[in-house]
DNA sequence: ATACTTGCAAAACATTTGCAGCCGC
DNA sequence: GCGGCTGCAAATGTTTTGCAAGTAT
């Protein structure tokens, strides 16, 4: 696990590497996005990056997300909600929905990450990442009924 | 492997336990959704409909698949893509999804379905539903460079 | 007869784009 | 200085909603 200093060095670096200028507003994202563990969208992450930036606009947090995304520097969620959800977290995990309140939480599975894909996908083509997606009711939303 | 006719009548039946009403265009649309094995998002069902049924219009589409999706009489695909994607096989299978051109493929792999969850989530909840999406490049897109 | 569903239109929500000025390199 | 990035505004894309009329049960 690096630490947030790290990290943010890293990610500079990172930018660099893919020939992305590291501006205020690239980190800031990166940096609010890395320590949010509610994987946020857009929107909630403009939200709160605000109070810090009060000039930085919707369209940068989405414009920046996406290029972010594109290169691979961040995730976007695989969910069947209309609005896209982002994570910072690039390790090898996958991801668990309640259904009633929406919350996404991470967890660890590393069958699905090393087993053997199935025969059928051999020529597929080049598969990079496995995200599995559990779908179900959270212990507190089946408790509220 | 259900034929069509009967497909159909237990889709009837399915809606009726739901008390959701059988209407022509609910009966269409799920046979159309059937049929298709490209899991199509509801602009194109709805264009594929018109051809047979010229005044369905595309939020009833829209509004069906919900309903349906929300019945469990259909599924709707784990995607990062802004628009909702749909299948109606409920069998246990998962997604291959190209990052260039975008089609998504089903395949089985009976070590996500049937291995114990990890003991972390023991008290998450109830799980529903296991949905691996593999992301990569399919061959063809590969050829294609 | 009643309540659910549809189609139309409009609204709401989510994301993208054009452009002028700014800023990282 | 150049080219990429930002903020603003506007456009586009996707989905949802209100309502009156129609239809399944």
């Amino acid at each position: 696990m690096l630490h947030h200093s790290e990290k943010n060095k890293s990610f500079e670096m990172a930018c660099r590497q893919k020939n992305l200028r590291v501006t205020p507003q690239r980190i800031e994202i990166y940096k609010e996005l890395s320590k949010a563990k509610d994987h946020p969208t857009a929107e909630t992450l403009h939200k709160r990056l605000l109070k810090r930036m009060p000039t930085l606009s919707l369209d940068t947090v989405y414009r920046t997300l996406g290029t972010l995304a594109e290169h691979g520097l961040i995730h976007k969620v695989d969910t069947t909600e209309s609005q896209a959800h982002f994570e910072a977290d690039l390790s090898k995990h996958h991801h668990v929905i309640c259904a009633r309140c929406g919350r996404i939480v991470d967890f660890d599975w590393p069958v699905v990450d090393e087993s053997e894909l199935p025969e059928e996908l051999s020529n597929w083509g080049h598969v990079e990442r496995r995200s599995l997606i559990l779908h179900g009711i959270c212990r507190d939303c089946q408790s509220t009924h």
